[in-house]
DNA sequence: GCGGGTCCTGCACGTATGTGCAGGATGCTT
DNA sequence: AAGCATCCTGCACATACGTGCAGGACCCGC
């Protein structure tokens, strides 16, 4: 059997500290090819590695001082300080996928929000199989030009797939033209399965939009908004999203026309979910992300390290 | 900081899989330096690998007959075909240490026997810090000949220190002469302490003894049987111990004389303990192993996959 | 201020590990 | 049964990693 031996030798070489020489011998196989098996043990999820904050000192560094602030679990990710964003992206979200792989487990439901943030973490999943468990879109994501329904269902369905879990999509565009719409629409037994399955939700996952980003995130940038909803925003003095809800850096997100169109859960929606899970990288996200901390969407925050030192020093220097 | 850095490098290297090289220029010290502070995050139990059984397959391998024959947690250790038993007991109590090491929490009460197999268990753990837990001594130590305290007090002491827990000593000898004065120790203060301590054990971690032995085990070497003693518990068909309570080979342990002047748990009292881990190595012991399986002593069993096979085996062929 | 610890670091070397490649097995198709 | 595609293996090489050793920083005590 091909997982069991992978798991023999996983465990001579991780559990025993075998050398991969010993292991070839005692499979009888080439130390190549005990080389792969683990490899594949590692790929399959058989292997978890977690490492933990020495839970002594002082919190003088950035996680516990994160955590006292906002009082979140902050898990900062060490980056080079000359690193692009577009690796710390990267670095992010394999920490990101690995604590989420530690802990969605069977029988749960995890709500994903979408976007490219979300996106670097389903490709960083590594695969583990659970049973009876669901993953459901926390938003909408078709916009009035293209219906972008496959990349939310290709994101969504690779998540799912990782986990062996069942898949639950969201068909209604990121933001409805007319509120009213959205009212009917949410009574249709299509959309309020959905809208049941998030309530189910166990752990949610989700970036944050930055509306003031040099480079704009993608709900922005793809057409879901128009020019003139954007000066709207704008003079609202909203800073971003999560799960396409608007707030200000205060962290309020009452008053704001489009919200009312918009398709995922509101902060106060997204606080029945137990565990949180804010994925954020770059500094142009900061405002969005104090505002997004201080309506209180995240109950685990990862970020690299100078995002949250960035972070820290806005949150002090202009205590809302 | 010294934990802190290492706790970066740990992070990169095992999180984010970045060469040892890499995280050397971040960190600006030489990739040398980088493999002792990864190392010295393994070794202060900042890291922790642990290997699951992939969790599909038809139960045909070993650890999932043992799990239905017994109805207990296998943890079967892979061996090479031709090591002998005392490299043997080294891998599985590697194994043990890590299981150990992700089950015992802060705020837990360890309860521990003593032995060759907990012993090399003890030389097997890994530093990992916790508050508030205990360590506790299950059975008595002294004999008629040395103290043997000594032993057993470093072995706790050592389990404890691992764990930044208390340690509290059984301060009896293995068995008293007459059963009069088990009765009346019971009664002191200095010893009724440490069993109110052992009611409140959260994980027993034991091995068994095997009176078959032809290497004896230590409770039957050092000199805490007589030879009158040996006779008399052969003659009862007695196959060996656990915690220094004997059993046979079908789990009775009733009307063997010698139980009434042990000073460890009864099968019937360690039931009350939530998680039970005995750990055994060697064929020698199958016979005692069975026994204690059945008397149902053991919530989880680790133990190498020869010793697995041939427990099977006994147990299928003979059956009670 | 000087000898003698102890601790820590980088170097250099040998060992352990990952991976492209080519040959062989397996299984499916025609 | 031959043809073809796929998968798997071992080889050989390049790379990554662990560790003994020697030099330097630091801390004491006299």
């Amino acid at each position: 059997m091909q997982d069991e031996d992978a798991f023999r030798a996983a465990t001579m070489y991780y559990l025993q500290n075998q050398t991969m020489d010993v292991i070839a011998t005692t499979l009888q196989v080439s130390r190549s090819t005990v080389s792969r098996m683990i490899a594949h043990a590692r790929e399959v999820g058989m292997v978890r590695i977690a490492v933990e904050q020495p839970t002594s000192r002082s919190g003088q560094n950035l996680g516990h001082r994160l955590a006292a602030t906002f009082g979140i679990r902050a898990h900062v990710v060490p980056v080079r300080p000359r690193s692009t964003e577009l690796q710390r992206l990267d670095q992010v979200a394999a920490v990101a996928a690995n604590l989420l792989g530690q802990w969605f487990t069977s029988r749960m439901v995890l709500g994903v929000a979408w976007g490219t943030t979300v996106s670097a973490i389903a490709g960083h999943l590594r695969r583990m199989p659970t049973t009876g468990s669901t993953v459901v879109q926390l938003n909408g994501a078709a916009n009035t030009y293209a219906s972008g329904i496959t990349y939310a269902s290709d994101l969504i369905g690779a998540i799912a797939e990782n986990f062996d879990a069942t898949s639950q999509h969201f068909p209604v565009p990121a933001f409805f033209d007319h509120p009213e719409t959205k009212t009917l629409m949410w009574r249709e037994r299509s959309v309020s399965r959905v809208l049941d399955m998030q309530r189910r939700v166990d752990i949610a996952l989700f970036g944050v939009g930055a509306l003031t980003a040099e480079v704009p995130s993608h709900v922005y940038s793809a057409g879901y908004l128009t020019d003139q909803e954007m000066t709207a925003l704008t003079a609202d003095g909203v800073v971003g999203d999560v799960c396409t809800v608007f707030h200000r850096e205060d962290g309020s997100y009452r008053d704001i026309e489009i919200n009312s169109r918009a398709t995922g859960p509101t902060p106060r929606e997204l606080r029945r979910i137990a565990r949180r899970v804010c994925v954020v990288v770059g500094d142009r996200k900061v405002p969005a992300l104090l505002g997004a901390l201080r309506a209180r969407v995240a109950t685990d925050l990862v970020l690299d390290e100078t995002t949250a030192g960035n972070l820290l020093e806005r949150a002090t220097a202009r205590p809302s």
